[in-house]
DNA sequence: CCGCGTCGTAAATCATAGGC
DNA sequence: AGCCTATGATTTACGACGCG
């Protein structure tokens, strides 16, 4: 009776009070090397986005800006575990 | 899609796998704590260093672990059964 | 109330290790 | 020597929760 799935501490697994199953995510896409080349570049630049940043890098590279805000939010969670 | 996926050596993908008194510690904790096996800050610490790994990599195995066992629950039966039975003799005596 | 921050995680995928 | 699976690490994407 395992209670692994997806809640945070993800308890449940077909009893769970709540399933976010249907609504679950976009699907899981890999930016492409220039993306990441470019996110890198304007993050070495600035750990943290403006909005205007945040907006033009969107455009510029066709991401959303949820995934760009996304992208630094995890880059610098990334940047914190390399520096342990 | 550009796959151009030139992933030249990423350094910290070379990895060794890990002892195995290490995944003997990692798979007691986690087969005795199957309906919640959500180590604390602190008990990955203990295991880790009881590992003599990193906490990350605590977190690491712990993620595989979960999503892995959820995966497919009959291939790990086996697995289950022999730290259940292990856990059990350890409380008897 | 909102929006963005961190934290911990799921899930998919990557890259190599290891066994046959 | 290859495949094929196991395994550890990394990459997207969220939900929970905090702060201002």
């Amino acid at each position: 009776p395992s209670a692994i799935d997806s809640q945070v501490p993800c308890i449940s697994s077909t009893s769970s009070p709540e399933k976010p199953v249907e609504t679950r995510k976009k699907e899981r896409t890999s930016f492409t090397q220039t993306q990441i080349q470019q996110l890198e570049a304007d993050f070495a630049d600035n750990h943290y986005l403006t909005r205007l940043r945040r907006y033009e890098l969107a455009l510029k590279l066709n991401l959303t800006e949820r995934q760009i805000k996304v992208w630094f939010q995890n880059r610098r969670m990334k940047l914190k575990r390399e520096r342990t | 899609v550009m796959i151009l996926r030139s992933r030249f050596l990423d350094a910290r993908r070379k990895r060794r796998n890990f002892s195995k008194q290490a995944t003997e510690v990692l798979n007691e904790y986690f087969y005795s704590h199957l309906s919640n096996p959500y180590p604390s800050e602190e008990a990955k610490e203990e295991l880790a260093r009881k590992c003599t790994i990193t906490v990350s990599q605590v977190s690491n195995w712990f993620g595989n672990k979960r999503i892995r066992y959820k995966k497919n629950i009959g291939k790990f039966q086996e697995e289950a059964n022999l730290y259940a039975a292990k856990t059990a003799q350890a409380a008897v005596s």
